[in-house]
Parts: structure tokens; C-alpha cells; sequence
DNA sequence: TTAATATGCAACTATATGGTTGCAAATATA
DNA sequence: TATATTTGCAACCATATAGTTGCATATTAA
């Protein structure tokens, strides 16, 4: 197959796939399919496709009670994605302006 | 079309163009086409195929002179994928250890 | 037990993607 | 000028992707 990293990036690039991760993690909560597919216009066939790649992706933890699979956001991949970033950040504008923000952020 | 933030991450979810991408940051240059596919086993019209996504991704700019294209690597659209990573950093396990090591990174 | 609900599986379609080869055109070199 | 180099364009191919519909199955509720 491809590496971890090619896995969560192509997971994310799909901006529908972005909206139903993005829908789990303000939930903060598990969501069952169908709980989540009424949300969005496509079909819940199209919906389990993309949960299934949040799936291989580690996006999303499945899990299973009585005839509902309950969906829940697990972001810890999106650390790899943080991980690869870092490195060409030296190489783009203003990272001290970043770095003020980030620090901003914390106190 | 598509947003920008998809434009910026489908580029960088292949592969090839994530090695080319890195390619063109370490040479810290501008490098011609031909150049360029000389590294890589996929034909120079691969390369060039890939060589439009990051440009049209902005991740590269192309600087023709005569009758070579210079391809230079450019960071910055890799900042509007930190700002979208930046919303779920809340969300991942580790956070604190994280702000440890960019602090430790700058000192 | 019967009906409704939640889901998976399979088949299918259209389009995008990653790659190829062949050829023509522009520029540089001998 | 003749030749070599760098590139773009176009056509083509195989596979992946995003979506659909239809149907079967398991679980829950009436």
C-alpha cells in the first residue's frame, strides 16, 4: 500500500471527508452513520465510503453496539501531518509571527 | 474548482510530489525541469505533470529563461495547512509535550 | 411475530489521477 | 547552418476515487 503519512493526507484532502471529520470532533461524542449521513447530501453509501477511509486513516474509531456503528473523531494522526510540516517551516514567512501567536495562544 | 486548502492538500498527498516538493526546499535553488526529472524513474513528463499540481497548489513558482523552466520551492501554502491543523492540535493527546519541543527547537 | 431501522455488500457509472509515448517547436551549441 | 537540448502538447491507458442504486441481513420496536 502507501505509507502512513500518504494515507491521512489523501484521507484529509477530501474536503467532504474534512467536513465529517471536522462534524465528529466538535460532537465530541460517537455519532452512529446514520446520525451523521443526515447531515450531508450524499447518500449514506457515499458517507460510509468516506468514514471507511477516515477509518484506514486512524481519523475515526468504529464502534459497534447492537445494529449502530457509533463513529468517533480520534485527531492523534493529524500529529504526523503536524510532524511533516514542521520541518518546512523554516522555509516559509513569518514563522516568528507564528511562533508569537502560538505562544499568545498559551497564556 | 476546489478551495484552496484541497488544492494545497491533494498536492502534497502524493507522494512524488511530496519528494519533488522536498527535493527543490533542500536544493535551496531554482532548478531546471530536466534537472529535476533526472533524480526521479518516472519519465520528464510525469515530472512536469506533477511539477503543474505544486504550481497550481502554489507550492513551486516556474521561472522560464531561454528555453529552460526554473522550478523553485515555495513554502508559504504550507501555512494555510498549519492553520487547519492548528484547530485540532486541541484534540490530540500530547499537546503540552509538543509546545515543549518547539520552545526547546528555538532556544 | 411483524414491521421498522441501521447497516454491509456488490455492482455499476463517471470522472480524476498518475503514468506513458510520440511529435513538434523553441532555444542553444558545434 | 546543422545538430543537440529543453520543453509543451496531445493522445492514450490503467487504476483510483466519489458517487449512485438495489438488495440482503441483523437488530430493535410495535
Amino acid at each position: 500500500m502507501q505509507d502512513r503519512i500518504t494515507t491521512i493526507l489523501k484521507a484529509v484532502a477530501d474536503p467532504t471527508r474534512r467536513e465529517i471529520f471536522h462534524a465528529l470532533v466538535v460532537a465530541a461524542t460517537a455519532l452512529p452513520i446514520t446520525q451523521i449521513s443526515s447531515q450531508f447530501d450524499i447518500s449514506r453509501q457515499g458517507i460510509t465510503k468516506h468514514l471507511k477511509t477516515l477509518e484506514g486513516a486512524g481519523l475515526i474509531n468504529i464502534d459497534t453496539k447492537g445494529r449502530e456503528r457509533f463513529c468517533q473523531a480520534n485527531a492523534n494522526p493529524l500529529k504526523e501531518v503536524n510532524q511533516w510540516l514542521k520541518f518546512y517551516e523554516q522555509f516559509w514567512d513569518g514563522a516568528l509571527d507564528d511562533l508569537s501567536k502560538y505562544l499568545d495562544n498559551m497564556s
